[in-house]
RNA sequence: GGAGAGGUGGGUGAGUGGCUGAAACCACCAGUUUGCUAAACUGGCGUGCCGGUAACGGUACCGGGGGUUCGAAUCCCCCUCUCUCCGCCA
C-alpha cells in the first residue's frame, strides 16, 4: 500500500510512474487527496469537539467535588449536544477512513525508474544471457515423459490421491527434491541468510501483511474450520516476522531464507502451459527475505540477482535475466528480475525466480519500522526472491542433461544426491 | 472436545470510574563519576493521526468491536487470541 503522505507530496511523479503499467491512475490519484483533504477536515472538526468535551467533563468532576451540584448538571446539557455531534462525526471520520484505505488498496506499487515501459512479458528487457542450450540427441524428450519413464514422478498417482498439480515424487525423484532443499539451503547460509523453518499455514492478518489479502484471496488455498490459509510462498510467515515491529537502525538489514511447499490454487489457469511440472498446485522452493535499509535496497536487490546467478552457474543451466516491464511487473513491487532457465527439450523459457524490491509498499501494510538517528520512525524495504524454485529447475535438469543412457546431475548438486547419473532403466 | 485463568508501553508487571498515556522494576539512550570496563548517580525513554518551519499543542490508542456515564484501562455485552488442567493424538 502506498503512503498517502507520499502521494501528497509527489503526484505528478505516480501518476507519472504508473503509467509505465498503463495505468492511468489520475483519477484514483486525485479521488485519494480528495478523501484524504475530507478526512484532515473532519478529524480537526472532530479533536476541537473531543477536546471541548474532554475539558467540560473535567470541570463537571471538579464541580461535583466541589459540591457544585446545580452549576454542573447545567453543564451537562452542553456535553450531551456534543455527545451527539461528536457521534456522526466519528462515524463519518470512519467512513471516510474506509473509503481512503479502498482508494489506496487499488493503487500498485510507483514502479521504479529503470523499469521499462510495456504491457506484457514480450515486452520485458532481457538484461543478459548466459550459457548455452545444449543439443540434444535425436529421440530427446520433455521432462514429463523423462521423469515417467525413469521412474522419478508418478502424476498419475498424485492426480488419485490429491488431483491435478499434485506430483508424487518416488526413488531418485524424491531424492533430488531433497537435494535441492540441501543445496540452495546450504548456499543462502553461505551468504548469511538465516535458515528459518516457517508455519505453513497462516492467519489473516499474515495474509494482509503481505498483500495476499484481500486482493489475491481466491488463489490461496483457505482451510475454513480454522480460518487458515496454506502458504502460497515462504515470503509470507517470513516476512510476517516482523509486522508491527519497530528495529533498530544498526539491527537492519535482517535476512532470512527458508525452505517451505508452497500452494497455489492458480484457478483458471488449465491449458497447455501447465504439462508436467511447468505449473502445479503444490511445489517446493527456498525463497530469500531480505528487509533492508532504504539507502541499501537498490543495491540489496542486486546482490540478490547476483547470488541467483550464481546457483544456476553451479546448476549449470542456461538462464537469462529479464528485468520485468511495467506491465508484468507484480500489484507491489517497485522493481522485479526475472531468472528464466532454458529447457532445451521444450524449447522455452521456463520462468525459475521472481526478485524483487517492494520498496515501502509492503513494509506500509506490515507496519515494519525502523528507527532513524533523529529517533523518527521510518518504514523499511522489503525485497524478496526465489533461490530457488524447484519443478521447473528440475525440468530443465532433466531436459537438458539427458543422453541416450541416463540423465547427467551436475557435479554440484551431485555431493548432495549422491548420484551423478541416473540410468536408463 | 470439556473446565478455568488472562490479554496493559521493548520486557516483567501495578492499576476497579476523574489526580492514569498509564506506577515500579528491567532493558535501552544521554550525561556525571572512575585509569579502561563494570558499578553508582542524574536525566530521558510508546505509537498513529491533525495543526505548526520548529519548540510544541490537540486527539485517539491499555487484544478487537459495541454500550453505560458529564467522564472508562477500570463497569456491562459480543468477538478474538493466549496460557493452565483434563481428554485425544504425532
Amino acid at each position: 500500500m502506498l503512503q498517502i503522505q507520499f502521494i501528497r507530496d509527489n503526484k505528478d511523479l505516480v501518476i507519472e510512474r504508473l503509467k509505465k503499467r498503463n495505468l492511468d491512475a489520475t483519477e484514483l490519484v486525485n479521488q485519494a487527496l480528495e478523501v484524504d483533504q475530507k478526512r484532515k477536515n473532519t478529524q480537526k472538526q472532530l479533536d476541537e469537539q473531543l477536546a471541548e468535551a474532554n475539558s467540560i467533563a473535567k470541570e463537571i468532576g471538579a464541580l461535583f467535588k466541589a459540591g457544585n451540584v446545580e452549576e454542573a448538571n447545567a453543564k451537562k446539557v452542553r456535553t450531551a449536544e456534543l455527545k451527539e455531534a461528536n457521534k456522526t462525526l466519528q462515524a463519518q471520520m470512519n467512513q471516510v477512513d474506509e473509503e481512503l484505505l479502498q482508494i489506496l488498496y487499488q493503487l500498485p506499487n510507483v514502479p521504479h525508474e529503470s523499469v521499462p515501459a510495456g504491457a506484457t512479458d514480450a515486452d520485458n528487457e532481457v538484461v543478459e544471457e548466459i550459457g548455452t542450450a545444449p543439443t540434444l540427441h535425436d529421440g530427446a524428450q520433455p521432462h514429463w515423459e523423462l521423469a515417467k519413464e525413469y521412474g522419478l514422478i508418478d502424476f498419475e498417482t498424485g492426480v488419485k490421491i490429491s488431483g491435478a498439480g499434485f506430483p508424487l515424487y518416488t526413488g531418485k525423484g524424491a531424492r533430488l527434491q531433497r537435494a535441492l532443499i540441501n543445496f540452495f539451503l546450504d548456499n543462502a547460509t553461505a551468504q548469511g541468510y538465516v535458515e528459518t523453518m516457517p508455519p505453513h499455514v497462516v492467519n489473516e492478518a499474515s495474509g494482509y501483511g503481505t498483500g495476499q489479502l484481500p486482493d489475491k484471496e481466491g488463489q490461496m488455498y483457505h482451510a475454513t474450520a480454522d480460518d487458515l490459509y496454506l502458504i502460497p510462498t515462504a515470503e509470507v510467515p517470513i516476512t510476517n516476522i516482523y509486522r508491527d515491529t519497530i528495529l533498530k537502525e544498526n539491527e537492519l538489514p535482517k535476512k532470512h531464507t527458508g525452505y517451505t511447499p508452497c500452494f497455489r490454487r492458480e484457478a483458471g489457469s488449465y491449458g497447455k502451459d501447465v504439462r508436467g511440472l511447468n505449473r502445479l498446485h503444490q511445489f517446493d522452493k527456498v525463497e530469500i527475505v531480505h528487509v533492508s535499509h532504504p539507502s541499501k535496497s537498490y543495491e540489496t536487490l542486486d546482490n540478490m540477482v547476483a547470488y541467483v546467478k550464481t546457483l544456476l552457474d553451479k546448476l549449470e543451466l542456461p538462464y537469462r535475466v529479464l528485468r520485468l516491464c511495467g506491465g508484468d511487473l507484480g500489484f507491489t513491487s517497485a522493481l522485479t528480475f526475472d531468472m528464466e532457465v532454458y529447457s532445451a527439450a521444450q524449447e522455452k523459457w521456463l520462468e525459475v525466480s521472481s526478485i524483487s524490491n517492494f520498496e515501502t509498499f509492503q513494509a506500509n501494510r506490515l507496519k515494519c519500522r525502523y528507527r532513524d538517528e533523529n529517533k523518527k520512525t521510518q518504514l523499511v524495504h522489503t525485497l524478496n526472491g526465489s533461490a530457488l524454485a524447484f519443478p521447473r529447475v528440475l525440468a530443465a535438469l532433466l531436459e537438458n542433461n539427458q543422453t541416450e543412457n541416463g540423465i547427467r546431475i551436475p557435479a554440484a548438486l551431485a555431493e548432495y544426491t549422491g548420484f551423478d547419473f541416473i540410468e536408463k532403466p
